[in-house]
DNA sequence: CGGCTAGTTGACTTCATTCAACGCTGGTGG
DNA sequence: CCACCAGCGTTGAATGAAGTCAACTAGCCG
């Protein structure tokens, strides 16, 4: 199997495209175009006309917006298998946020009129993108909530344990991108992040560059839960 | 016309529906039902399965989510000629927050079953039900990045700027919700709120009870601006 | 080797929260 | 008709969490 024909796998296998059928799909996948990035590139900006809908193959890509001031705010952060500007597209309008490659990057996108069209006439496509702009409306308030109601220690806690796979004991896994955009993509400046780091330490979390180990996931959960009761 | 033409009226205008044919619009305005709430009314609930879309009619309805440490977090307020609720109901999942009316309110919804059908059946109908999510999705990023980039007086001001018509000048308008509502919309604390109308006194706004008067509109611009760069 | 980016650490500042007391207003019941 | 109470809002003083500024280190690339 050659590469391609992996990611196109990968593809079908997603929410988006898994519930399709066969005809639909392979008139998606022929309209397929492989892109790669590094760290830095913009994949698109903020303004312009959205002509394609993406996937993300490998690597992640953080969606910013220019704020008035002129600085750059971190809006949401997207890894594998994660579609991104999929109704912007399909309905026509322009990006409200850029989207910029945190590493090295690859992406798979087909173009928005095709998507369209499709969506017209195969409904369970159109149902499949609400689905999901759904779960991303859903990350977006887990966001607000978090930015609401929770320090930023809690923050880290629960981002440090979205990396961990679900379960008790020990675990180790690496930081998915720079300690910066992680900062960011919570809320925090970069200082704030280290010292938060820093304080962690009491509840067995060691970060070593990237890799991160824990002592015991279910310590992390309790200490969670502590943070909330002295709230 | 008797009230409810109207208000079928209403809905005919929205977005959601303005788009559909004549044979679609008639199908849900068939089935809808009308619904009325005082301050307090729990609309849906958290988990439960969602069953209506729901559009307002008169009245704000706020969505909340309840955090792990049991207070509940406000997210997001509806308006008059709002959906929500839709992409949930249509793609058969449960709620995520809970609605729940901040003062007089009145609401209308038609069945998820009836709206789910009928946007397999008229794609037009899933293509405008996912131009309201996508809608959506960036009121919910507009959210974030004021949480993220702006101070308490900045985001206090951008609400009332919100609040008055375009233009320069000399405005007046009521709050739409009690301020400790309007605190939590901007993820404040009432106390906060309540000190950064005193401090904006200085800028010409005065709040009195619900009354609000604006010296000039394009002072607050400016005053907005100005914070920005100080930061 | 130098220069750059990423990250850390310390001292200080500030914005917002917390806690507590108090004021106003509108409704209810004696 | 007045007294009392509850809900909403304001104000003050003290506290604290996160940001700012700045110096410094480590690693990496050319």
């Amino acid at each position: 199997m050659t590469p391609q024909a992996k990611d196109i796998e990968l593809l079908r296998s997603l929410p988006l495209f898994s519930t399709l059928s066969p005809a639909t799909f392979a008139r998606l996948a022929d309209s397929v175009r492989f892109d790669r990035y590094v760290k830095g590139d913009t994949i698109v900006r903020q303004g312009e006309k959205a002509q394609w809908v993406m996937v993300v193959l490998e690597g992640y890509v953080k969606l910013t917006r220019l704020s008035a001031n002129g600085e750059e705010t971190l809006i949401h952060i997207f890894g594998r298998g994660e579609t991104f500007a999929e109704s912007v597209a399909v309905l026509g309008d322009n990006h409200t946020t850029t989207a910029e490659a945190t590493g090295p990057t690859r992406i798979v996108r087909m173009p928005a009129h095709v998507v369209a069209q499709a969506a017209r006439e195969a409904p369970e496509l159109a149902l499949a993108i609400l689905s999901e702009s759904s779960a991303k409306i859903w990350a977006l308030m887990d966001e607000i909530e978090a930015l609401k109601a929770q320090t930023a220690d809690q923050r880290v806690l629960r981002f440090l344990l979205s990396l961990c796979p679900p379960g008790h004991g020990a675990a180790e896994t690496r930081l998915p991108y720079t300690k910066g955009v992680i900062a960011a993509s919570l809320g925090l400046k970069q200082e704030t992040l280290s010292r938060s780091f820093a304080r962690l330490k009491t509840v067995g979390v060691e970060i070593e560059g990237r890799a991160v180990r824990i002592a015991d996931v279910k310590v992390i959960e309790q200490e969670i839960e502590r943070l909330n009761r002295l709230v």
